[in-house]
DNA sequence: CGGTTAAAAGCAATCCCTTTGCGTTAAGAG
DNA sequence: CTCTTAACGCAAAGGGATTGCTTTTAACCG
């Protein structure tokens, strides 16, 4: 549900779609984000207001629907030859994007404008998919013992999303790679 | 940080921040969050919108303060004898806890209107302390071998918060129960 | 390929939330 | 008790949010 649900996915209602989001883009790095409002986002998208309000219903639906946009991961996860150094890489750039300033704000703004949790499911999903190419990967090479997926998820991209949440403070890609190791515990490499 | 520091921590000033707080949970419970307006709440308290403005900026930042009093915890976790038992049942409970209706909305509340935050640190300080409770009565028994603190927050608290907030579905006391089981994998129990 | 239907966008008027300047009250200090 | 100033009340202006109605046009079907 990131792009809302479009009955008539073609033609204006597409144009629509991009040129909004476009503008949403384009105002947030001009004027940032604070200064955002919904009749503005209009005006520079060539749309009125009501059409905005109609589809999705507040500035913070709206938004929420950029920043999913933004947290779609744009590369798939380095090779680095071996599921500790594949997991480790990508835990490091995976926090180290999503704790800067504007990654923390998308994440806002994506948890915030979600009446029913489909743009947060999103990102989980975004996040899953990268974990299991590394995994797929390990399995290719016919590394042994690699953890399942859902125990990355709850014991390395948890804790880094729960610490940029709730404690901003001193996060570093140390704290990455000891969550990787103490997952990866007792594999060789 | 969650109330807001007080230049003028008595009187008038105290009366207003008490007053505007329990409007907030009236009419939260009477008509809703959704159809809460900062003008309601203000004829609600007797107090004029300006004030609400000045003190808290806007409604999202009244709400984050109102929504992290309600995640304090009003109990001490319960003593069941052992640590594995203490720490079940407190994560069982914490899990429930936080994945109600309820309880999911006073979290988006707590980290909606937080520039700083403030206060949603305080929520993981919450937490933090009832696992210190857990396992200072751990360390007065003579249980070794106790994971640190920051562990617990990592491999059980954080997961259980990724869920709640990224994947709201499909959650019970089950996946609280193998957090900790997993956490305290090797320990007699 | 037209013809039909209804979703989506435009328009415009209304409501009321938000913001701000200024006067008043009262908390805290000496 | 007096002084200072933070905090509150008041009121006006500006603009964002909402909604009924009309127009456009995407999608569907003969």
């Amino acid at each position: 549900m990131s792009p809302k649900p479009m009955a008539r996915p073609g033609g204006r209602s597409a144009r629509v779609q991009a040129s909004v989001h476009a503008a949403v883009r384009e105002l947030e790095a001009e004027r940032g984000r604070a200064a955002l409002t919904v009749p503005l986002v209009a005006a520079r998208a060539g749309v009125t207001p009501s059409t905005i309000y109609r589809r999705w219903g507040d500035l913070q639906e709206l938004l929420s629907d950029v920043a999913v946009e933004r947290l779609r991961p744009d590369t798939e996860p380095a090779d680095r030859g071996g599921l500790r150094a594949d997991l480790t890489a990508w835990a490091e750039q995976f926090l180290d994007e999503m704790s800067s300033t504007a990654g923390r704000a998308y994440i806002r703004d994506a948890l915030l404008g979600d009446p029913d949790g489909g743009n947060a499911g999103q990102c989980s999903a975004y996040a899953a998919a990268q974990v299991d190419l590394v995994l797929a990967r390990a399995h290719e090479r016919g590394e042994d013992g690699a953890p399942a997926r859902e125990a990355i998820m709850d014991h390395v991209v948890a804790p880094i999303m729960y610490r940029i949440l709730f404690r901003p403070e001193g996060l570093s890609a140390t704290y990455a790679r000891e969550l990787v190791e103490q997952t990866l515990a007792g594999l060789p490499g």
